[in-house]
DNA sequence: ATACGATTTTGATCTATGTCAAAAATCGGG
DNA sequence: CCCGATTTTTGACATAGATCAAAATCGTAT
C-alpha cells in the first residue's frame, strides 16, 4: 500500500507508530476535489483541518474595499485551516479554494479530539503545526513591513519558487501587497 | 499573598490546580529590571520564555541596512520569547529590550520541561500561547498587506491603545512600517 | 531652574507604487 | 483548432510615503 503523504510528514514530528497511523487514517477522510473548488467559504465555522497531499491552494480574504486578498498559498505537503475560525470554533472571514485539482485529506474538530484524546501526543504535534504557522507568519511580516516590492518578490521565489508558475498574477500580487500591474512590470524588469 | 499575574492569566486558560500554581511559582524566576535592560540579544539561542508581569518590552531587529526594527511590543500581562529561537534551539535574529521598569517572570527551557512532564496540560497552555501569537501575527499581515499608514496606526491605537503613549515615536514607526516622520504627520493631523 | 542631548515636528523635494485605460497574450470549452 | 473570455502587459499620470535638512520641543542630570 502507498505511503500516505500525510504519514510521511507526521513521521518527521514524532516518532513513528503504527497505531496512530492507523488512527490517523480512520479519521483523515481522504477526498479528491476539482480546481476551483471552494473547500471552506467565508461565515462559516471551520470544522475541519485540512492536509493537502496533492495540489494546491489558496486562502483568501475580501478587504473593506471589496478586493480579494490572498492571504496564503497551501502546496501540497502542508496543513491547512482558517486556524482561529477552527481552534476557537467562531465564523472566519477567509475561505479556502483549490488552484489545481487536489487530493485533500480532513478531519473534523470531533475526530481530532479523539485523537487527542486515545494519542496525547498528537497535542504535540497539533503544536508543530502552530509553530509551523507562526514562523510563517513572522517571516511574512519581516518582509512586509520593510521590504520594498521586488525584495518580497525575490522572498516568495527563494520560499515558494514553484508557486510562481502555478498561481495566477492576480492571487501572488495580492498576496505580496502589491497591484497586479506592478507584479507584471517586475516580472518584465528582469 | 498577591496573586500573582501569571496565575491570573493561566486560570484563564485552564481550570485552576493548586499544585501546578505551586510549580509555576517554583519554575518561572521572578525579576525586576529596569528599564533599557536588554533582556536578550540577537545571535544567542534564547534559553528562557518570559512572562512580563508590570511594565514594557519591546523585541526589534536589525534589516539588511542596519536600521532597528521594533517587531512587537509586549505590555504586561503577555508572554514573550523569541519564539523561533526558543523552540528549535537555534540563534535568534532578534533582541528584546525594556522600555519601562519592569517585572519579569522567567522560565528555562529544562524549568519548561520539568512543567510539561508533571503536568501534561501545560502542552496545552502553550498550544494556547502560540495560538495567541499567531492571531496575532495573522492581524499585522493583513493590516501591513493592504491598509495605508493612518488605518494602520488606527488600528494599532485600537488593539494596543496605550503603547502609543509609553513608546517613543521612532519604535512605533518601525513597527507600523514607516518612517518616523509620517507618523507624526498622521498624529498631526488628527 | 538651566542647559544639553535626544526626540519630535515641519518643510521641500523625490520616488515607488497605485490607478485607470487599452492593447496584447493566453486559456479553455465547443 | 478556433473564438470569446480571462489574464497579463504596457502606457500615462497621480499620490502616499520616503528622504534629507533644519527647527522646535521635551526630558533629565546638574
Amino acid at each position: 500500500m502507498l505511503f500516505m503523504k500525510l504519514e510521511e510528514t507526521v513521521s518527521a514530528l514524532i516518532s513513528p507508530d503504527e497505531a496512530l497511523f492507523e488512527a490517523l487514517r480512520r479519521e483523515f477522510h481522504a477526498v479528491s476535489l476539482p480546481r476551483n473548488e471552494l473547500v471552506f467559504s467565508l461565515g462559516n465555522v471551520a470544522r475541519h483541518i485540512f492536509y493537502i497531499e496533492k495540489g494546491l491552494a489558496r486562502m483568501f480574504y475580501y478587504n473593506e474595499t471589496g478586493k480579494d486578498i490572498t492571504y496564503e498559498f497551501f502546496p501540497e505537503n502542508n496543513f491547512m485551516a482558517p486556524s482561529e475560525s477552527f481552534l476557537e470554533q467562531k465564523p472566519s472571514q477567509y475561505s479556502i479554494e483549490l488552484l489545481e485539482d487536489s487530493e485533500l485529506r480532513l478531519v473534523s474538530l470531533d475526530g481530532l479530539n479523539r485523537l487527542l484524546e486515545e494519542f496525547p501526543v498528537v497535542e504535540k504535534i497539533k503544536s508543530h503545526i502552530l509553530a509551523h504557522f507562526l514562523y510563517q507568519a513572522n517571516r511574512r511580516i519581516v518582509a512586509l513591513q520593510f521590504q520594498n516590492a521586488q525584495q518580497r518578490y525575490e522572498t516568495l521565489e527563494q520560499v515558494k519558487g514553484n508557486i510562481l508558475q502555478r498561481a495566477p498574477l492576480g492571487h501572488i500580487a495580492s498576496y505580496l501587497g502589491i497591484t497586479q500591474e506592478t507584479l507584471s512590470r517586475i516580472r518584465g524588469r528582469k
